[in-house]
DNA sequence: CTTTTTTGATAGTATTACTATTATATTTGC
DNA sequence: GCAAATATAATAGTAATACTATCAAAAAAG
């Protein structure tokens, strides 16, 4: 599996940077520490002139990768969605059962990360972290229909197309398998924020995982 | 019912103003105008020095309603749930039937607002478009554990936690009435702005509406 | 070893998100 | 009806943000 890993690699839609932050070490740099930098400080507080001053290098210099924060979280946003598509695809093509094959993608998709794969200079438990912290304001804003022209969402929007077939393929009745599919994907990370946060209004908690309650909810309507 | 209405005055956590904007004709023309400015250019872009030209008021005097704008977005945060638990209330007292009573929850909360109760100088349909399209802006902050032990989220908080009690009521038994309630109010927002944005991860759309997806979700889920 | 490309340093701009001060209305209490 | 209190407006100012532009220096490629 680490040698396969090591031979795969992420893709992320081209319009999302001036330069491809893949093809230099600076750019490596910049990918990897901006996701240090908006787990500590948040994405507001964040900048190019601190990330700059984080990783000795020129603010100009950073601007020349990214045409601003927005399209820099775009980015983080769909690398670790294509992250996850790519995960669905590698942990579930061997399973032949399809309810099976379904509490697998759904394990996947809501689990919490807990260890870097150590397969890029990304460190995906933090970049996890921003995820559930950040990701809604990646396409909460008036730019959204434009952006989405562009593909900035394909990723997301795979992975969440992905889990809706394996839903249908499950149940081919069920008549809401792309809400549902979406309410997972989203509601994993609203559940998470929850846990971190505000631990009145979820049940989930150390013992008990977004996981836990998404599998049964999905059971539930599927398999009634 | 009007009357009633009228009578009714909706409450919001004190420390989210400086000085209560009810209390002056100046302080609901900003409220009732950010509404429409907010929806207008979006949250990024709106200043208190544009709601200032817009009413013919100026800047520092905004300042004096409102510490910053953010506050000024927990504080329609806060009406728009405190007006949905209003009705929440009013709607389902005389309902003994605990499904029926889940059933109206459910409505009241995932439905979109196509009238405004002219109960107020807010205009209830586009405060609701604007909670589907900024209210995560409004807890997904650095500053949110401390926002939250000074009550900030305290009517949102209420809402789940009435609906949960509504879940636990029609099935005692089921394990996570409490992510459930927290997955649907959250997750309706999401399919409507889904509707409006991202149709192909939805299954939501003129004639099929985020209270159908999760009255069926809710029921397959808690009489199976 | 020179041309091209990349990075760094510096400066500059319009805007944001405020605060402070002072002046002018407006309201209220007697 | 008028003084005192309060609310609002006008103006100015600040540090930071989110960039852009220019030019020099360093590194890489041919």
């Amino acid at each position: 599996m680490d040698r396969l890993l090591s031979n795969f690699k992420i893709v992320v839609p081209e319009k999302l940077y001036l330069k491809d932050p893949e093809s230099s070490q600076l750019g490596k740099r910049i990918v990897s520490n901006s996701i240090l930098l908006i787990d500590e400080i948040g994405f507001e507080a964040f900048t190019f002139k601190k990330l700059g001053a984080k990783i000795g290098s020129n603010e100009s210099s950073l601007y020349r990768y990214f045409e601003s924060k927005h399209k820099l979280l775009l980015y983080l946003s769909s690398w670790y969605w294509a992250w996850v598509e790519y995960q669905l695809v590698f942990e579930t093509h061997n399973i032949s059962d399809s309810k099976e094959k379904l509490n697998k993608a759904i394990s996947i998709i809501t689990r919490q990360i807990k260890e870097d794969s150590n397969f890029s200079h990304i460190n995906e438990i933090i970049l996890n972290k921003i995820i559930i912290n950040e990701n809604a304001k990646s396409f909460m804003t008036k730019e959204v229909d434009i952006e989405n022209k562009e593909g900035y969402f394909s990723t997301y929007k795979r992975v969440v197309t992905r889990l809706k077939e394996m839903i249908a393929q499950c149940n081919p009745e069920y008549p809401y398998a792309t809400s549902l599919a979406s309410t997972i994907v989203e509601g994993a990370m609203h559940q998470h924020f929850l846990k971190d946060h505000f631990q009145l209004i979820t049940d989930c908690n150390k013992d008990v995982t977004p996981t836990n309650f998404f599998t049964h909810l999905t059971h539930s309507i599927l398999f009634p």
